[in-house]
DNA sequence: CGTTTTTATTTGTCTGACATTTAAAAGTCT
DNA sequence: AGACTTTTAAATGTCAGACAAATAAAAACG
């Protein structure tokens, strides 16, 4: 583990950087205890400040973990599953948020991956996952549900079937396509006449599931992609008409 | 953004936390400028090292970048889809390599992935990507191609295929996938044989594409997938047989 | 007016210190 | 001897103040 004091880089970055790569490159491995802080600033022959500095940015990406105490320091986390889901769900929100993504590329997107996973999920449901996806529906069917908690039930939903695939990289690859899209949707109104089509789309979603017929379940996600397109081209006129 | 001093977190993550929900939240806008450190250690009653050490974390994410000198400071920065490949192909790389993940259960993912592309990747697929995997497909033939330089290669050709889709949510969910597998595929040994069944497939495939033909180019791809695991699975059993 | 120099501001880094947490070691009582 | 309590040492967390380096705006100068 070498920095480069010539380089223009900030110091801190550098360290973090050749840690970074030892950790992938297997020379740290899970669980194993790096060296103290003062250590490290001696060996990299900066301040202690600045190792902080570097392993602030290694804890932020959850490369590791620091536990105070005697014997206590700074150890190469293994990057959990769930750790996964939340960076990409944050990462995913942002990146939509904040690059224009028109409402229809990331839809598309979504529903292309959920296709991928039916055929798995068809194969795979277990009785959990049914009866999660139908409570939810149920739930979609109370004329008094918020619109905001309508969308996150379906976002629900959509995780069981997701989850039904018994994948878990493709869970984690997809909690960001299906979390993500939640605020786009949160700003679609829906009429008592667009949540009973969603709602039975749903349904026929989930008998496909039940009755391990994936053209039906992918012919469902079909229609359902298509559904929410228009709805939401249907708010996008509105919205365009009033100014 | 306020903070808990009563709570028993570190204070530099309770400081990054509030700067990154008020970027979420929309209270800070790209390109924004936060206060100076001096200014933020003020407002949250803190030295400048701890305000340092969030802003270090927050950077990582690329959350927010920063700039010396006098017109200098922290900004909120537009996470980009590159910045946002970056992150998802170490974090899906260490994901794998940390969670004894199967190479059915990575490889299953990836294909079906892979697949919810190729409806897209028919339908916009464009000269420059055809020429990019045709290209890759000769190179794949070069008899004196060490193993690694052939996984490059391989991971290229489906970087083009993605990338046809045309849909940059697509390409950035799925960057993670493809190159989060190459270190998998570094272990196998790949001989004359086998190098050129993957390749007929990848003849197929391209020209699937090319012609605009959805469903056989899906089928290359899952002929791909069982190619791919029966060759990890003749690895494997080499291996154990050894043991 | 254009160029150069100065200056102010801000981040990057260093030094040294103290607070807090934690587990192990030492001590004490039964 | 064994169980409980206290002490201690090591590590991270935080603070204060200082200087270095970069940078752009302001000032000085030709």
């Amino acid at each position: 583990m070498k920095i480069d004091p010539t380089s223009s880089a900030d110091l801190s970055v550098q360290i973090a950087q050749s840690i970074k790569a030892a950790i992938i490159n297997g020379d740290l491995i899970v669980d194993q205890r790096l060296p103290s802080e003062s250590e490290l600033a001696d060996q990299f022959q900066v301040s202690r400040p600045t190792v902080r500095e570097a392993l602030k940015r290694l804890a932020a990406q959850s490369l590791i973990r620091t536990q105070r105490g005697a014997t206590g320091g700074a150890f190469v986390n293994r990057l959990s599953f769930e750790d996964a889901y939340a960076q990409q769900v944050t990462t995913s929100t942002l990146l939509l948020s904040m690059n224009e993504v028109s409402f229809q590329t990331a839809c598309e997107a979504r529903y292309a991956l959920e296709r991928a996973c039916a055929p798995l999920s068809v194969l795979r449901r277990n009785a959990d996952q049914l009866a999660t996806m139908r409570s939810e529906i149920f739930r979609q069917g109370q004329p008094d549900l918020s619109d905001e908690a309508f969308c996150a039930s379906d976002v629900t939903f959509h995780r069981a079937l997701v989850d039904a695939a018994a994948n878990p990289v493709l869970s984690y690859q997809l909690a960001g396509a299906v979390e993500a899209m939640q605020p786009l949707m949160n700003m679609i109104t829906f009429s008592a006449r667009d949540r009973a089509r969603i709602v039975a789309l749903h349904s026929q979603i989930v008998e496909a599931i039940d009755q391990r017929d994936g053209t039906a379940a992918t012919d469902g996600l079909q229609a359902l992609e298509t559904e929410t397109l228009n709805l939401a081209q249907k708010v996008f006129e509105t919205r365009s008409a009033k100014t």
